[in-house]
RNA sequence: GCCGCGUUGGUCAAUCGGUUAAGACGCAUCCCUUUCACGGAUGAAUGAGGGGUUCGAUUCCCCUACGCGGUACCA
């Protein structure tokens, strides 16, 4: 690579960010990363229509969540600036001019309202070579005319023209040779009537000023493209044009198509990096981060959805995704969202990351559950001895509650019927023992416990049992006890105590 | 409709002309654990269809089918 590489990522701030458009700025910043280049944030607001408050923020917290910092956005202008598209509106008229000067562009006088009709009645209506000599614009219309109505302030906007008969060929780094007939491509809009350039100028004219060398984004953009590289070429030269990658998209799990928002509420679950309000409507979508999910798994699940590095390693951290990723080992097909192996990711990232790294998250979610824990050190034994049994962060407040208060159920069902004096007595010496243990520690426990049931004449598959339910509440947990060592000598016999009464 | 891009088990996927077509998720069975999970073992399950090219096609080419994306003064 001789130049030091400049990707960027151009979202439109319209709402929340949805898992692809998180993946396209993984890819992105994976390569960038790699190449010791800088990852760029650039807004894409030209839409003053579809304007949506917060929705800017909420990238910026996204990306800060994931780990995805931008070497230069908004908030950390670098020498390419402004980085929003709104604020750069006075850079793009000039090149749309040079473009009608040298013919290559044209003003285009016909009314949103004139082509709607004519694309209800015209099957196959598109404003392309065959059909722009029999519209209003300045192909059609005499320099004059055109000046008048300039002159007047009839609204227009500037088309650019594309070539009859000729082909657009590009390399694009996961698809290979494309070749696009230009007469099938229509006059795309590059400047609106309210001056703002369309994203097919705009993106054109920001990836070369703000000197962008990779542009890798969805596959939904694969078909514009060769207006895209038909702009490059009559600004800028073909030599200077970055280079393509149209990245597969992520398709909903059942049946076909794009995944979109209503898939996960329809499926449940999450399609959005992190909780989304919309403020129009406050309509509010869940996020993976809200359902309990790191943002190391969900990197990782995300980079391995239509990449892999060819062997059999599917747990990457950042860094190694940095080191591995390739964009030619991208997948050119589209694939379908899977949930339950994003949630394998994350029991994996579980149990690899120290419980340290995510604590204060279970601890807040025992809050919200009304426990509050004092002792971290307790907490952090107590997420060592459950964390194999969670596959979310917010598992975790189910699976350790019991370690905090008394359980909220005994299922003396399951004991019950097999109870009897013998285990009754049994349970009032297991007291009296532990009474007098010098470590309050599980093997200490355990061997006690054995003994006991030894000279007790009682198989201590019998007793262990009731033990785990008179102390957990159910018949799951981690070992009965290690869970009895946690809980200490006085709140082991309190349960214990309990339980006996529950059964007598 | 038109243009473009795709298509290996249910899902994610390896293979870059010669393999018993990996591996993972999920599923099933078993082992471990005097519980549940973790872990381990085993198993069921795959090249859309049709033509070529080739000694040999999952792999290269063509056609068909299917799917998706685009077809806005949205990005």
């Amino acid at each position: 690579m001789d130049k030091k590489p400049r990707l960027r990522f151009a979202p439109s701030p319209t709402g929340g960010l949805h898992i692809g458009g998180v993946r396209t700025v993984l890819y992105n910043y994976l390569f960038a990363k790699q190449h010791g280049g800088d990852f760029v944030l650039r807004i894409e607001d030209t839409d003053q229509g579809r304007f949506v408050a917060g929705a800017e923020e909420y990238i910026y917290e996204t990306l800060h969540w994931c780990g995805l910092e931008p070497d230069e956005s908004p908030l950390k202008p670098g020498l390419f600036g402004p980085y929003r598209q709104s604020e750069r509106k006075p850079l793009y008229r000039n090149y749309a001019d040079q473009l009608i000067d040298r013919g290559l562009a044209y003003y285009a006088f016909d009314t949103p309202e004139e082509l709607e009709h004519r694309r209800k009645t015209t099957p196959n209506f598109q404003y392309n070579v065959a059909t722009r000599a029999g519209l209003r614009n300045s192909l059609t219309l005499t320099d004059q005319e055109v000046k008048i109505l300039i002159e007047k302030g009839i609204p227009y906007t500037i088309r650019i023209r594309m070539p009859e008969n000729e082909e657009i060929r590009f390399t694009d780094m996961i698809r290979g040779e494309l070749v696009f007939q230009t007469s099938l491509v229509d006059d795309k809009v590059l400047l609106k009537a309210d001056g703002m350039p369309t994203y097919h100028l705009a993106v054109v004219v920001d990836d070369f000023l703000m000197e962008i060398t990779h542009v890798f984004r969805g596959e939904e953009w694969l078909s514009s493209a060769p207006v895209h590289i038909l702009l490059w070429k009559h600004l800028y030269g073909e030599d200077k044009m970055p280079r393509w990658a149209h990245l597969p998209l992520i398709l909903k799990p059942d049946g076909n198509g794009k995944l979109s928002k209503r898939d996960g509420d329809r499926l449940g679950f999450p399609v959005f990096a992190m909780d989304w309000t919309d403020p129009r409507n406050g309509e509010k979508t869940t996020g993976f981060k809200e359902r309990g999910f790191l943002p190391e798994a969900f990197i990782n699940f995300l980079a391995l959805q239509g990449w892999n590095d060819g062997t059999e390693q599917e747990v990457f951290s950042l860094e190694e995704l940095i080191l591995k990723f390739s964009i030619d080992r991208v997948h050119k097909g589209g694939a379908k969202f899977n949930y339950e192996k994003a949630k394998w990711f994350n029991s994996e990232w579980i149990k690899k990351l120290p419980v340290t790294h995510y604590l204060p998250q279970v601890k807040a979610s025992l809050e919200q559950q009304g426990i509050s824990v004092k002792k971290d050190d307790q907490l952090k034994t107590v997420m060592e001895l459950v964390r194999d049994r969670c596959s979310l962060l917010s598992d975790f407040a189910g699976q350790s509650a019991f370690f905090f208060r008394y359980p909220a159920t005994i299922d003396l069902a399951s004991v019950q019927p097999k109870w009897n004096e013998q285990k009754n007595l049994f349970f009032a010496e297991l007291i009296r023992t532990y009474e007098l243990i010098p470590r309050w520690e599980h093997e200490e426990l355990e061997r006690t416990f054995k003994e006991i049931a030894a000279v007790n004449e009682i198989k201590t598959g019998e007793l262990m049992l009731p033990l785990r339910i008179m102390l957990v509440g159910q018949k799951s947990g981690p070992g009965v006890f290690h869970i009895a060592e946690v809980l200490g000598r006085k709140e082991t016999f309190d349960r214990i105590r309990k339980g006996l009464q529950l059964l007598s």
